[in-house]
DNA sequence: AACAATACCGAAACCGGTTTCGAAATGATT
DNA sequence: AATCATTTCGAAACCGGTTTCGGTATTGTT
């Protein structure tokens, strides 16, 4: 029946029932020298460490997380709390970070707990009561607004933590990001050198920083390459697919209509993307779009989909290297890690239809 | 500095500092005496209770968890371990999953773990230490296998978990599922009622239960509506959109091409369309599409995915529910519970272009 | 008013580890 | 061989709660 290979020469008892009081007594020790033996304890003879780990691995004997961490006062384990997610469209990006962290802590010997935010009270009540009971040594935030609630409440409780994108307060706290605004410097100047002269973009919430961000990057590259910035091709957005749908037909409606729109995620722009095959727009040939994220998915649909990607993996893992110096050594200051997203190219963007003047080159 | 805002009446000390000593030689009784008047025991009258109550929410008194856990034996936490997911296209499943169960046990006062599967390691491995360590209570497992070495540990050591999928030992566990073989009926169905007479078909990985109940589905009807079966028309795939890529082109190549494809999920779905697209298939036109899965960015491709679809909320609260009850009573009969999922019509599927031959009428 | 029953709380053990401190045993020194 | 330094381990406190048990103080019964 498929079971456990059990074999022959080991006597198995159900996993965990060994205490270390029961390793003491069996090796005529106390539970204190079976202790220190086990962690490495330099008053402890070579000989009777070897006895103790023999017996240790013999007996499957390992140690009860819960009384470990009790008399050593801490959790070993880092808090993420989701938030509320109103059928998001897209967040493929929730699952691989979540993963990608999980692993980096595992290395450290941290566990993750993940709870969900109920989106009837506040935003930082999960924190609290994580903060309370004691549940966490270490919060992981994504997902930062400018001014961010969560940010605040921690940094006043002193209680350690990382972010995944900036907030006002980013030089009190440690901190990871991916550079949105060169991205959008980029991607811009990309759109700008195939010839584009009107560009939309629809942003983000107002309170996202890094949407704030990406629409600073797209307007400086505006302002260095001499064209106008038209208020009427910003759009705000909220992330969503639907979002991109509404903010695509107030700017493809326009007398005169953008040729690229520069979308500040993937959802976006497929919203952005659905609204302009229902107007008509031929993508690429009459409507560029780019988007953010680079959801796998993007390269399956028609165009695939061109966007700014970076690795989450990455960001997992540098977040988790974050805090864990920061857990070490408390007093430490602040650091910060910028990484850089990269322009991939699956063709949903191109030349305008008509390239309509042609003053390319530098101000003047 | 932005200091907590110390209200003259309340002198905070930082949040979590206070323990039960603490109160207990405030209010001149005994740690015992306060633990009991907390939780609700009898034998305590209602005046000191009501000034332990009001004493514990002044001092903003929040028992450890590490304590408690240790104490009651038990840790009031359910372990979630992540599949390894070598770049999987759509996996918007896991997040939205994971933030229901969160949710749900979040109401009964649990917690989740979310682990992350080493791909170098036996899948089981993870399982084995969160239980040696004794740091869960029990598991929620999905994507079971047929023959699911994670099941079969876990009976081994009769440890309480409950599955998003049914298994070979499925009469011995708790099982949650989603009615796959009728649901592929139903699609069958709805294909051949539209007039498909040549009905492809891209499977899931052989291991995987659910994707075999899925085959069964499209088989039986298919049998019913006496429609002759081909093998040639029946593809494997690996619920990726690269294997739908593949598996259409498979399809799409022979001499007789399937005027229907059904997909074991969406990601395939979407690879099938791709290739589709590029051997110059229109669909739903000259070809019909239905995945499963009902990722909510199959609304915003084109055409929009037809797809099957359920409630990830739903599942996440069934599941938990059947795990609490495992807990509180371990002796109970095995239960399951099984859920249907509905034909979300979006578009990507239709009559086929030319109806071959007309009998649709019952068998015989 | 004497006695039994009940309400209420203190004392202490316990959960399963870690860590400090001191004592005994061993080895080195003279 | 006596003295001192080291090595090695036992004993006990501790982490912060929960729960059992028993002893007063109070109430109820006749």
């Amino acid at each position: 029946m498929n079971d456990v290979k059990a074999g022959p020469e080991e006597e198995w008892v159900k996993s965990g029932e060994v205490r270390i009081s029961d390793l003491a007594a069996e090796l005529g020790l106390t539970k204190g020298t079976v202790s220190r033996a086990l962690n490495g304890y330099e008053d402890i003879s070579k000989k009777t460490r070897k006895r103790v780990m023999e017996a240790a691995t013999k007996r499957g004997y390992v140690p009860t997380t819960q009384a470990r961490r009790l008399a050593m006062g801490l959790t070993e384990t880092i808090g993420l709390v989701l938030p509320p997610m109103p059928s998001q469209p897209v967040n493929t990006f929730v699952s691989e970070f979540i993963n990608s962290v999980s692993a980096a802590l595992h290395l450290h010997g941290y566990d993750l707990l993940v709870h969900s935010a109920n989106s009837e009270e506040s935003e930082v009540e999960p924190y609290r009561r994580l903060v309370q009971s004691r549940k966490v040594d270490g919060f992981i935030i994504f997902r930062t607004n400018e001014k961010d609630p969560r940010v605040n409440y921690l940094l006043n409780e002193g209680f350690p933590f990382v972010t995944h994108g900036r907030t006002a307060r980013m030089a009190e706290h440690d901190w990871f990001d991916i550079d949105g605004e060169k991205a959008f410097r980029d991607a811009t100047s990309h759109l700008i050198k195939l010839g584009h002269q009107r560009i939309g973009f629809v942003g983000g919430g107002k309170e996202f920083f890094s949407a704030q961000l990406r629409l600073k990057g797209f307007r400086t590259m505006l302002e260095e390459s001499c064209l106008e910035k038209v208020p009427s091709l910003e759009q705000p957005g909220d992330l969503t697919g639907q979002g991109g749908e509404i903010a695509a037909q107030n700017l493809l409606k326009q007398t005169r209509p953008p040729t690229a729109i520069l979308c500040a995620n993937d959802a976006t722009a497929l919203g952005v993307m659905k609204a302009a095959r229902e107007l008509g727009f031929n993508i690429p040939e009459e409507l560029s779009v780019i988007g953010y994220d680079g959801i796998a998915l993007g390269a399956y649909i028609d165009p695939p989909l061109t966007t700014l990607t970076f690795s989450i993996e990455e960001s997992g893992k540098e977040m988790v290297n974050l805090l864990m110096r920061r857990l070490k050594s408390p007093d430490l200051p602040v650091i910060s890690k910028l990484a850089s997203a990269i322009l991939k190219l699956r063709g949903s963007e191109g030349p305008p239809s008509s390239i309509q003047n042609k003053n390319m080159e530098n101000c003047l």
